[in-house]
DNA sequence: AATGAATGAGTATTCATTCAT
DNA sequence: CATGAATGAATACTCATTCAT
């Protein structure tokens, strides 16, 4: 009486359209945006599932463009990376510019940070931070040289103190971030000026 | 890949003695151990069963004595606190002993940070937040009454460049951590020092 | 008592082939039936690991059709309430014959009963009950018509008869379910008869 | 310098009391008390661990007086038997009130229910209803005997009857459960009544 | 190459039951 | 005989990863 004749409910759900390969740049793209999005929103340990889905991309197509949760969170901040050095590379960029910038990405994407520091044993991260290396290198000599920086500072230092604000704005509640950031990088700031500092 | 290989796993159970109620303080101690080595190797999301077992104690147990994560998180800190105000208590302590106090606190157990930081929703964490506030104001005043640190330096700057030593040495592999605290410091110092400063 | 006896379990692992998405409409079938194999032998509170076992699924696949244990208890019971509707739209169908089908239902999946009457707060149950009501309503207003029901009798007292004959079903051993049914709907048809009832 | 000195707490949770043999009797009545509460509140499958918090009982002792969830059940519930029991032997006690009775115990503590029918295989069980039936059997056949019942129901369909108003009342919200009692048993007296019946 | 369903290991949490004190 | 801490099995649920289509 009951089981026999069993209600056959028809798959009706509709699987996303098939787009072919053409779609492979734009589903990269995808992912990027919506890992930023996500990792900002819920942290560098969100599900990557949810990245997909707010990609609106299959998993398995999330798995091939990038292999691990790493390969995304750094391509979803390369953009971070390229912005920095092609402001490195404008004339007329100083130092604080710089450091504003980096601040200023830090806040709009905490997960970066986490990401940066979470698995340091990644080459791939060696790269960037040489790339940010490189791109904060002329600033900080030229603020050296115009006394803006204390002698002794080096790049090295700079990226320590960049890495601080990062870390600390990072575990700082969103609402209050901007406040934390300038009073750390007041403090910082001070620490790392030359004579004629600011 | 993996089809194909059946997993053979062979368990040996043998239930650990029921030591009774005695052993209660003894299990308390134990987790609590056991969670700071946990937590500062694996960081504040380990598995509680990890603790558990690292300590050498049922699941149960262990959610006796710590109903949730933040209480076992912050038992296992407790003692951090308690040092931290018992320094600043005695009498010839300055302000760079206390920083020195919680920046080799902060090395040996990254994960206070992480625990501080994490969930500031929690009521136990303002407590813990209030308590090391009160423990650094005299020491505070005091410096800055000495002209140790700058006239504007409040006990709140002085926290947060405690909470960004803490956060750049959690990020830092605990190779360097030394390091990196001992560099993070050279720079906060003299960001916060006075005219006479070190 | 239990100390000093080592239990030994040897598992054998091989894990289940990866089907792929063409297995979902069966996966779902297998659930579904499995479900209302166990929530009729074990109840409603039965674990849900025991049904995806039982269907032969992932864990996973089971939420991933069912996100929670009323999807499933309503979907096993869909047939139920699917079946009742077609008869009651069948020409010629009295409402006793509606009481014997639901009674039939009731004794093959007491679960059904435990489901609709545990959670009475969610709205698809609601849902369920009305579609039940609505099925019911032609034969009762029919059999009040034709005298075969007092006439003060409503579609709510059916409803009620019938909640007890399956909540009176749903406790009784399944060997005695019958005999139980039988006599209580005597009870009960007498209760709602007309003057020429039976 | 961290974990060097732990803290340590003193226990100072204050164990209740060890009143000795003498609390037996009360320890039990006690328990029985928060039994009725518990299950009441929670339902038969409420955690034993909150009875014994609510008599303010040790673990333990539950176990000791009751070694099942069963024997607690029954005792919980023989208060409900006995009334039965000496309302039955009382002059002039009709069978509507020994079912009216019924069915105010059967709203005040639906668990009754729940266990009465749960685990029908219990000899305990098969005794309480043995004197349940005992009970009525006096009342069942005066009123047969008055033309208050028809000719041919007996005792065993009292019982049924009140079986069904108890597990449709068992499945019912709080609130309105005497409503849904009443018009249940207005459904069965009319099932059950005599040619002379109300 | 894209899709998304399938899979099951991993974790948190609860609670019946035992047992040292 | 009471006490209540200890124990771990059981269960719900999540999510990284694989893979048939």
């Amino acid at each position: 009486m009951l089981s026999g004749c069993p209600t056959v409910t028809v798959m009706t759900t509709r699987r996303r359209a098939n787009r072919g390969p053409s779609a492979a740049a734009e589903n990269r793209r995808a992912l990027v945006a919506a890992a930023v999005e996500v990792f900002g929103e819920q942290g560098i340990d969100a599900p990557l599932s949810a990245v997909a889905k707010r990609a609106g991309v299959g998993q398995g197509s999330l798995y091939r463009h990038f292999p691990d949760r790493m390969s995304l969170a750094l391509a979803a901040f390369e953009d971070n990376v390229a912005e920095l050095e092609e402001a490195a590379l404008q004339e007329g960029t100083a130092l604080d510019d710089l450091l504003a910038l980096v601040t200023e990405q830090t806040i709009a994407s905490v997960a970066f940070v986490e990401i940066v520091t979470t698995a340091a044993d990644d080459d791939r991260l060696d790269a960037v931070t040489e790339r940010v290396t490189v791109a904060l290198d002329g600033a900080v000599t030229d603020a050296r040289r115009r006394g803006a920086l204390r002698r002794d500072v080096t790049t090295a230092d700079v990226l320590l103190a960049i890495g601080m604000v990062a870390a600390i704005v990072a575990k700082t509640p969103a609402d209050q971030r901007r406040e934390t950031a300038a009073a750390a990088r007041s403090i910082l700031h001070r620490g790392l000026a030359g004579s004629n500092g600011r």
